[in-house]
DNA sequence: AAACCGACGATTGTTCAACAATCTCGCGAC
DNA sequence: GTCGCGAGATTGTTGAACAATCGTCGGTTT
């Protein structure tokens, strides 16, 4: 999509709802359309013409751009403008340690274990592989990490995460998707929870921290290229 | 403190400090004099007589809030305005749940350890000890679990850490402070030192997370009062 | 012909003042 | 004594203005 008719899609949208926190809901706006990759890794977020397309004032837009450049989704550099977020191997290295601490520590030490959710999407990530579905093995994929961690309890713990799954979704917009990157790691998180389910903590934890060196790997010889 | 004087004091900084960066150095005047304990938790920051005090616009003050806001240090009450945060027991809960977290994962998965830091921290808690000085057992003590978290090496996590650091200042200076409070952390500190240096990382993760459950027992008794 | 240099236009950074929305407080009625 | 209502005050949001910086387009020099 280019930024045009991003730019149209936004137009439509602020004509219809009905915005209670402005800033808030522009960062909304502008933060599901990068994820969805409709806002490409290295787009110029221009003021003025977003301003118009979503007829709030400039002060409220750059209100947005801070929110979500405390979220590394966008870059900002000073008089040049905001750009959306290219992640550099650096920011994938960043990525990777930050979750090979809170997945394993959340395996290891969480407290009360809600197995249903956690099988209830390997199964979703099961029919996804199914029937090819990559945007499906995707997003469950997410799920699944983002589910770990939770089991943590920690609002600020699932809120980093969140962030960091987001960072993840603009390396996949910014490198040529391999098809099949996805594919492997529906297995993977299924034996995860068969280890948990099994009560054996550590196993599933080295097993999963194996499982992240080896995406970091595969990730930074597709950035590095 | 009172906020008049608050006020004065501000007024004082405005006309002597160049800001470069407007906003943020808004910022960081008011998070000293809230970490200070000047402003003391419950505090109302009134936008106007800030505004007049600094210097600068409500715009620009308002800014300033919402990068407050996102370091849970003030609170925000729609069209009631903004308060200084005033932890309760659920965030101390919360504090100590991502401590538990990331203190412990840190000392067993750090890569590299460069142990001179913590042992010169160790070393000025001790000074501190010998002579009484509260403000200083303190503040080692929290630049000893700075450092443990550090050794990570992850830019989010340490940022995280900070912010759960800040939050803990703030607990202490709304509750009644207990002048011994931290004395006997400080050879707890040292022996978990003691264990990293004899590399026994799983006793120092074990040791450390008995000391932070204790550390939160203490803590939830002293804010339910 | 290529490289350097300066003025112009455009975009961003920052501040201000005004208007709209909401809350608090005090007064009067029941 | 309690409820409801209106005036005053405070916050939320916006639009416009001005300053600062960057990119570009000529023109000049070697």
């Amino acid at each position: 999509m280019t930024f045009d008719e991003v730019l149209a899609d936004l137009q439509a949208q602020a004509k219809t709802t009905k915005h209670a926190e402005t800033g808030l809901w522009v960062a909304a706006q502008l933060r599901s359309r990068i994820e969805a990759g409709k806002l490409k890794p290295g787009s110029k977020l221009a003021e003025e013409a977003l301003c118009e397309a979503l007829g709030v004032s400039r002060n409220t837009l750059r209100e947005a751009f801070t929110a979500l450049h405390a979220e590394h989704i966008v870059t900002r550099i000073p008089n040049r403008g905001v750009f959306v977020a290219h992640p550099t191997a650096d920011d994938v290295r960043e990525i990777y340690r930050v979750r090979r601490f809170l997945e394993p520590a959340a395996v290891l030490w969480a407290g009360d274990t809600s197995m249903e959710r956690l099988s209830g999407i390997i199964k979703a990530a099961r029919a996804a592989a199914a029937e090819g579905d990559i945007s499906g093995m995707a997003s469950a994929n997410q799920d699944f990490h983002r589910a770990i961690v939770d089991r943590a309890g920690s609002e600020r713990l699932n809120s980093l995460m969140d962030q960091v799954l987001a960072e993840m979704r603009l390396v996949f917009h910014s490198m040529a998707a391999n098809p099949a990157f996805h594919e492997p790691y529906v297995e993977d998180n299924a034996k995860i929870v068969e280890l948990l389910e099994a009560g054996n903590l550590a196993a599933a934890a080295d097993f999963l921290a194996a499982y992240l060196d080896r995406a970091e790997a595969q990730l930074l010889a597709a950035v590095e290229r």
